[in-house]
DNA sequence: ACGATCGTCTACCAATTGGTAGAGAGATGG
DNA sequence: CCATCTCTCTACCAATTGGTAGACGATCGT
């Protein structure tokens, strides 16, 4: 097998601990250790902490933005399944990897540099959500409603089930497969039933 | 005015610092100096720093506790209505403060001891709401669905649209007097959409 | 064969972390 | 008026933090 790189391993790594821990709660002395490398590799391949945090932040966002672009190309036209497409396409890494959204919500927290690029990155993907559920209002086909604060209710759903494991156990909700599959339905019954006109 | 408390002050600087920016992120040195006294006196109230979490966590915790239970003593019978007063009652203090509910979202990411407490606090009301939720569905008064399920995703809804300022302003909200109103009404939409039944 | 480049390492460093020891100011009670 | 108690302080400490300097071996193009 193609054994990843070092710089990819950090990356990999440091998304998981960031997102599940918080950044500043994790050192580049662990990272380093549990990729099993020396502190001064990981500051080799990236010149400081913030440039490690600023990357980290960049692969995440990349890789949701794929996902979603994905789902959305393939989904049909109805706006409940397209969001359903979302929520399918989203719902699998996001659950296999609790720090890819963990890591999204990480961004309020952390000082305006790196989270102002990433901010920048999602906002057109925001804009062009906003804009089609405002749209969708209008024909009748979505539940009426503000679309901007729809939109970040629809956003704070998922992300809040994908990455609060704790709210999950403490109504007995375990991670098995059988269990996935029932917090996505779940899930999907959930919004579809938000967002339904009438 | 009587001047409260140095320790509780203490709590409360903590209470706003651990919520907003996590507990890891935030040393004794910063608590103190907000407080405007030396960390040996924040040592001196609290024996260390686990245990003034475990002691902010318990504020945190109580203070919901008390908010939600004089809401649903006040409320009327149907449950959409019940579902609305505790949002109602929540979601004040929840803006004022977005610490309050970040800080329960902190819990996950903290070693067992002082969050274990946290949780068996909770977890009554989390059972009560479950099996209230069950009766309304098998009523019919509720969508129906998974009751535990449906309890953790309203959870997320509540707690994610409050605790991520980040993705509010993503869509241009303000957290003006109006907007919060907006907010709030919005929020409670959604969440009678969901889980009205049919 | 050989210098240059690349990737990782050891050896440090100053600043900050949570925490200990104990001094000293003020009030309180016998 | 003195002993005690309450509270905050100064002075340290070992461990950990992010980061610098530079040595060392491997790999490479020439």
């Amino acid at each position: 097998m193609a054994e990843r790189s070092t710089r990819e391993r950090i990356l990999e790594v440091s998304l998981d601990l960031f997102g599940t821990r918080g950044v500043d709660a994790v050192s580049l002395d662990e990272i380093a250790r549990t990729v099993g490398v020396r502190k001064q590799t990981v500051l080799y391949w990236f010149a400081s902490k913030d440039d490690l945090v600023d990357e980290v932040l960049a692969v995440a966002a990349a890789e949701l933005v794929i996902v979603i672009d994905a789902a959305l190309r393939a989904a049909p036209d109805d706006p409940l399944d397209r969001i359903d497409a979302v929520v399918r396409a989203v719902f699998r890494p996001a659950v296999r990897r609790p720090a890819l959204l963990g890591l999204i919500r990480e961004v309020s927290r952390l000082d305006s540099e790196p989270a102002e690029r990433l901010r920048s990155r999602i906002q057109p993907l925001v804009d062009r959500a906003v804009v089609y559920l405002g749209a969708e209002m209008d024909a009748g086909r979505l539940r009426r409603g503000d679309p901007r604060l729809v939109a970040a209710l629809g956003y704070a759903t998922l992300t809040g089930i994908a990455t609060e494991p704790e709210a999950l156990r403490a109504v007995g909700w375990q991670a098995t497969p059988a269990g996935l599959r029932s917090l996505r339905d779940e899930l999907r019954s959930f919004l579809r039933a938000a967002l339904s006109p009438n």
